[in-house]
DNA sequence: CTGTTAGCGCCTTCAA
DNA sequence: TTGAAGGCGCTAACAG
């Protein structure tokens, strides 16, 4: 005790008078030891706070399994990744696998550092939300038996499970639904963590409305907040600016609410966010969102890498979760 | 490959022809190795796909290091946790060391099997939000040579250093303001994960205030956002109603907001939130907040945990966290 | 029911 | 500069 060491089981074998594999069997709740025998050991444990090194267990089992999976997200500190994560803790816990997650900022290079990181602690599976283009370089890890299943976009050049929303249909349905109030000239906004099928999806519901777009009110792959709010500011100073916006992701759309507030633009500029969030509906006006279950997403991803961990076989899929529009009052502004 | 099995130093050492040795002392960029033979192993590695195990290194080296740490948040999709997480990794992955991760719930029991968890894995440090009163079950731990640090709430029964935001002077403060705008009857309204030191800066800003506490407006303890929504509403149906609110925690916050608003009431009476949020500038009033940073609170942990690691030794502390408080319309909005 | 032996993948010590 | 032997903590496979 204090010495720095921690305990093994040969610690708790020799104060509990017994052999090592008799400490084995006891922790591991196997069968085959006298109760007399239960006690003294499990006294033992107690009394030197004894934990299982997983470390060794796995290591001599071999089975390469660590209970462990890894996750990596873009920022955990986004809502939408923090509730992933949490319904990967959830569906983790329950069976007793713990949880590494990292953050990649739409680094592909840190992306691939961390895969790397997580890969040599063995874990025996991998969620993540792709930075890059490109995840070939999972390939070998794929081969050699690490269950891998992506969330929020579909990945490049590797063929796995993917969960991912319905954006192409959500946003088109944003789209047709601000066509719907009046609209004709309606601007795109996106950053860097907004999935493409989202833009694409904006495309397709101009075409579905019959609006022929205008590249100039295309704004994507902003990478901050502060260009993201200029880049709003500046829509407003053309000679014919948007009267609708449609936001890709939920921190652009609040970055473009707070531009549109200082232009005094919040009651007359119509918007349609995608992704909800918390106080969407305190706003004045409410704010109308292309509604994403990132609880459910989360959820499918790690009931789905455990599936693949336990052996379900099957060519891997791409697995949809349905958006909602939920109309709040910004969606049904009319054009001034 | 693709037999599910990994490459170890052997595979990669029969593949280059050289001894098992000599591929350790490539992978860990140990010295006194031949140029040529450096291009051999690097180049068999790169063929296998071959990672170091880094559960085998551990044991062997036996230093205790793992090169990972272990975070319990109440509820890692709160904001504040997700923030305190972010921070964290980012000052474990520049260290070269991966986050472990788990939400508690507020479950004392919770609690504890999750630091069993962690431990069992020979995380190198913890860093915990205590949720029970007491984590003298860590004492083991600590003993044995695991750094321990709190966040946003100090540990009862274990001595480790603690990083908490000035909670009491900043709610003292909040409730300071909203009396310096006319208010007596300032209501505290707490859920479970809200910090009791912010119940008693309550109490000290009203005594500071010379206001005569009113026991039927301090609601405390609340599970969830309905029961919350139901106790402000239920506030306002007494024959003596609040003419201002503190909200000890920005959960607490919006909800209470959401239930003004339901009620009418959201530009007549007064609120101050305990903890800043996204859009609380958006809101109308803007809401008044006592704002904690959470990313330097995440930072400063993370920081004195790895000096722990590194035998920083003396006296386990205490580190406070400013508060800063911001005016945005709601605090200073006058009694009726 | 209990104990002994061997070895998981890697690194340390020592020898060549 | 390179390699061979031994063991970290634990558990399979086999004795007793």
């Amino acid at each position: 005790m204090g010495d720095g060491r921690r305990p093994t089981m040969r610690d708790v074998a020799a104060r509990a008078g017994v052999s090592l594999k008799t400490v084995s069997r006891v922790v591991n709740d196997e069968a085959g030891v006298s109760p007399a025998l239960i006690g003294r050991v499990r006294q033992a444990v107690d009394e030197l706070g004894f934990h299982p090194n997983v470390g060794a267990r796995v290591l001599r089992r071999g089975d390469t399994r660590t209970a462990s999976i890894g996750l990596l997200l873009d920022d955990v500190a986004d809502p939408f990744c923090a509730t992933v994560l949490r319904a990967v803790q959830d569906v983790a816990v329950a069976r007793g696998v713990v949880v590494l997650s990292a953050s990649v900022d739409g680094d592909a290079g840190r992306e691939r550092a961390l895969a790397a990181a997580f890969s040599a602690r063995r874990t025996d599976g991998l969620i993540l939300v792709p930075a890059a283009d490109d995840q070939s370089y999972l390939g070998s890890e794929v081969a050699s038996g690490t269950a891998v299943v992506c969330v929020g976009r579909v990945p490049g050049r590797l063929d796995v499970d993917a969960v991912v929303a319905t954006d192409a249909a959500g946003a088109a349905s944003a789209v047709r639904h601000l066509a719907a109030a009046g609209h004709t000239r309606i601007a795109f906004l996106g950053d860097r963590a907004a999935p493409s099928a989202r833009l694409a999806g904006y495309r397709a519901g101009l075409e579905a409305a019959g609006i022929v777009p205008d590249p100039a009110l295309v704004v994507g792959g902003l990478p901050d907040a502060g260009h993201a709010e200029r880049a709003v500011s500046a829509l407003f100073r053309t000679a014919t600016p948007p009267t609708a916006l449609f936001t890709a992701r939920d921190a652009v759309t609040v970055t473009a609410l707070r531009a549109l507030h200082r232009l005094g633009l919040q009651r007359l500029v119509a918007l349609v966010g995608f992704g909800d969030f918390d106080t969407a509906d305190l706003l004045s006006p409410g704010v109308t969102v292309v509604a994403q279950d990132a609880r459910r997403i989360g959820t499918r991803a790690a009931d789905l890498l455990f599936a693949r961990m336990t052996g379900h076989a099957g060519p891997p899929a791409i697995y949809p979760v349905p958006t909602v529009l939920v109309p709040r009052g910004s969606g049904e502004l009319s054009p001034r």
